[in-house]
DNA sequence: CTCCCGAATGTTATCGTTATCATTTGGTAT
DNA sequence: ATACCAAATGATAACGATAACATTCGGGAG
């Protein structure tokens, strides 16, 4: 059933008829190939324009056995996190004259290796995932397969094809060092559940050993349900032990953290010396708080401007390193107490 | 040059050929459809494992003349608005089977009618759009060819196709009135220029139209630069005039008037008596504020599901409502004077 | 006037799949 | 045994474009 309507477009053929020159003058005219006189041309795009003319890329993309479609997969749309990523590839990606096919696999592994053999279908030229913890399928598929992948937000020895990212273990560390160092003993940690977030699982790892080599209490890790990253911080703050409560909390964001300070305050705790509250990525909102939040910083749109040209160069032949490796910066903010 | 490498990916004639049995047998086993033996099934669907088979989406649409591939335009991943929209869709559409194309436009009209053409050569089953205003080639090329269109987060009597949204007009007006009574005379906008967010013109005239019949001072129009909403907000605030101050400043949504309000606060006002901050969509940060936002909200999840709902109704040849308007809610907060 | 050459144009096979219309097969009723 | 039927399977022609090769054409050199 449900045939919509008479969908009828024209084909190259009908251009063709209509201008009064063979199916190949028309596709070189469409696609600016030379070996086509000016005057030829102009009618052609007239005839073009008149029809309403354009050209099947399914069809295109079947004779040229790949197509200008890349595959985009992220955990999700709530994070302004990506959209910075995605904010720094996307002039390069499209100037390319690809188009971008997402998919937003709320953090599941599966879910993403079902979209992944989706995707596939389309013969895409290239491939762009989140994180480099997938599903072995995915791996081997588009290993096997030999299509050009960029992962980003996070490194390895071992990428698909390339990936550029930041070390979370290291950030994690460092940042949990320095928390350390102001005297903060007790730590707690709120984000996904442990398996979820691979990144966020690698930065607990760092804040942990951080911990642990001075001798404080271990990290305890409080789940929240993902959602608004506002309402998550109010959850986690919620969700704290009322007895031998933290004296520093890590947020797995800054947005999460200004949830979580809000609900503390309201709560009557005054921070930060009552608790400690630590962010992470340096999101915008904390250039507007009267006292900036501490946190780490992650360099969002430049990984996302040089894993777009990287893997533009992979497309054109060019071998761009494997493994790129960017800087976080520490930002002290006023949420923790000073040394 | 720069052919990637032998990509060499297995056709539904290697299966055949493996399995010994005829194309069709092979398209009607993967498809899963009736008249094949459950044998035979089995033993196409063992040798695709080992194959590693995937059908070549681009031969199937080429021969269906339409793909499972829905063309999604947004404004901008900057927003949780279009989050949560897109939230209340995306299930729907997945569990349909369809994949999403999707662009941004950054408000650009030019730009989206480029997309458009570029989008429409995937045949794309459908295709949704933000709002009801677009180039007029858009227009035409989609309602000639016939294809179903949602547009979503606006209303008008004459979609393309079908539309899901919000009165702009009526919601501005009421936010205006609502602050008139309060007592606010001078009122100003932070917002877009005009003309790049359609929707955000309409609240303003309603708000224009709201202070206008009491006979306060014109409504005067901040423009910012579009860019992380909380510096949005500040440079808003930064905007505004020093002398005659407005009493009150709506931001084009939640976020920014958080950021405007922080920057307020440390220029030393105080909210709401120096100046009133009103936002818009009631956006969850207001939730986890001590102080709600005076705002007003709107029901972004629930337009995704409706739309979603109507778009699939109408690929399966139901004719949905064209238009559907969904209702707000004016949110009084504590960043607006008590009447 | 003829030959030759490059530019402009045309012809044909092909990409991987599915729709449509055969054909085969195995079992059942007579 | 024979005829018949539905279920299972197969052969072939599209779909709309491009690559690769073939042809035409017009003009300058000899």
């Amino acid at each position: 059933m449900a045939k919509n309507s008479t969908v009828c477009r024209a084909t190259i053929k009908d251009v063709a008829e209509k201008a009064n020159v063979s199916l190949m003058t028309v596709s070189r005219a469409v696609r600016g190939l030379n070996g086509v006189s000016e005057t030829t041309r102009q009618c052609v795009l007239q005839v073009v324009q008149e029809l309403n003319y354009v050209p099947n890329g399914n069809a295109r993309a079947l004779v040229q056995a790949n197509s200008k479609l890349i595959g985009l997969s992220l955990p999700t749309l709530f994070n302004d996190v990506f959209a910075d990523a995605l904010l720094g590839m996307r002039r390069t990606i499209e100037q390319a004259g690809y188009s971008c096919l997402v998919q937003t696999t709320d953090y599941d592994t599966e879910r993403e290796a079902k979209w992944t053999d989706q995707l596939l279908e389309w013969r895409p030229a290239a491939v762009i995932m989140t994180g480099v913890d997938h599903h072995a399928r995915v791996r081997s598929k588009l290993r096997g397969d030999n299509i050009p992948t960029l992962e980003i937000w996070d490194v390895t020895d071992d990428p698909i094809d390339i990936c550029v990212g930041i070390d979370h273990l290291a950030a994690g560390h460092e940042l949990g060092v320095h928390v350390a160092q102001l005297g903060y003993r007790k730590p707690a940690f709120v984000g996904p559940p442990e398996g979820d977030d691979p990144r966020a699982d690698k930065r607990v790892a760092g804040l942990i050993r951080a911990f642990r080599s001075i001798g404080s209490d271990p990290l305890q890790r409080i789940t929240v349900e993902p959602n608004n990253a506002f309402l998550m911080g109010q959850q986690g703050f919620d969700a704290l032990p009322q007895t031998n409560r933290p004296d520093v909390v890590f947020f797995l964001n800054d947005h999460i953290a200004f949830g979580g300070m809000m609900a503390a305050e309201r709560a009557g705790l005054t921070v930060p010396n009552d608790l400690g509250i630590v962010g992470f990525n340096g999101l915008d909102l904390n250039h507007v708080l009267a006292r900036p939040m501490t946190t780490m910083s992650t360099p969002r749109r430049q990984m996302g401007l040089v894993g777009a040209r990287h893997l533009l160069a992979r497309l054109s032949g060019i071998a761009p390193p494997r493994n790129t490796h960017l800087p976080c910066t520490l930002c002290p903010g006023q949420t923790t107490r000073a040394q």
